[in-house]
DNA sequence: GTCTATAACGGGATAGAC
DNA sequence: GTCTATCCCGTTATAGAC
């Protein structure tokens, strides 16, 4: 539903564009705090002046960013789920995603920044991508169990919070340790414990 | 081996200590960047000549900080893990013990402050707590193997670093949904997968 | 040890010209 | 839409008096 000629008038907002690629890479590597609107214009190749025409402020453009990488991260594990049919399938894709262990999770860190957790609107996408990605887990798992595949004593949901905590938390102390294995230890860690409670097969 | 007389002259270096505390304090509510010199003074009731007389700059200050926090978490986990006698038991004292959940954890934090994790000062006790930490966990189950109460199968390391990584990650998801339910579900979640591979009682 | 003054710079935004 | 100028305040010190 993209109609090209509706942009037809000049080279166009494409600086509106830029601005929040830039905003996004930012908010991943030094959060909110640690990115000046100077920084964002600068890396946009954008001008002072033509990014507070597009947005309000920093907050705006922070927002549209988050929003951003949200859909972005979303859409990367509904692409994840729809390849595999069983809840070890999905968890074990979900657990071994490609991923850049030491800049950390895109949308995990903002929840370090308070002035992110302190504004709603810009908490509000981060609660809702977690809150999709855990509901989605934790909908495998029961599906799985339904059919037989799990053992039924476990709690699904307990099941998906304890998967996303443990990514989340595999990219803590990766970054402690500056070294990719500890996030690959603990994704070990957990798929030998799901082995024992779910089959692999379909 | 505190000896008082060594510090009788006035009332001392009262100040410092107040700055350590301030400091300690204020990394684990904003984070290194979001932490200035003149908040740091303010809320320790000490002088701008003060600061800079005991400490040489913001960074000194800060390690000397991160080191105590560092310590006295290494303390917690020590009486923690002093009072259980087996692997679960141990591992369940750890991710049961008292936490102030929303606030996040006081080392795991500055994971994400490129500014800490740059640096390879302040990130080393960050490292060397979380080494020691996961150590001691991998010791305790390795233990539990070797008296028959924990699957011999598993890998110890492996599974030290997913409990300590569902912790990490438990904060992030609870400050994601600005509710301690997710990191108690995760909490539970990772007890039941560990309690089918480990024995509860002595 | 602690205080005040000062400095050089950056952050976040507004104003109005083009 | 984009540019430049301008503003005010906060940050991170340093200097020297008390």
């Amino acid at each position: 539903m993209y109609i090209e000629c509706m942009r037809a008038t000049t080279h166009d907002s494409d600086a509106r564009e830029r601005l929040i690629k830039a905003a996004q890479a930012l908010l991943w590597e030094r959060g909110f705090m640690g990115t000046s609107p100077a920084a964002i214009q600068q890396m946009a190749e954008v001008g002072q002046g033509s990014m507070y025409h597009h947005f309000k402020s920093k907050e705006g453009l922070a927002l549209a960013a988050i929003e951003r990488s949200a859909n972005e991260r979303w859409g990367d594990y509904e692409t994840l789920f729809a390849a595999e049919s069983t809840a070890y399938g999905r968890i074990a894709a979900y657990l071994h995603a490609e991923r850049d262990v030491l800049r950390g999770c895109r949308i995990g860190r903002l929840t370090q920044d308070p002035d992110i957790m302190g504004n709603e609107a810009l908490r509000a996408p981060v609660d809702a991508l977690f809150a999709r990605l855990k509901a989605r887990l934790a909908e495998a798992i029961a599906q799985g169990q339904a059919q037989g595949e799990v053992n039924a004593a476990l709690d699904p949901l307990s099941i998906a919070e304890m998967v996303v905590a443990v990514v989340q938390g595999g990219y803590v102390i990766a970054k402690a340790a500056n070294d990719t294995q500890p996030f690959a230890r603990a994704m070990a860690g957990v798929l030998s414990l799901l082995g024992t409670q779910m089959k692999r097969a379909p």
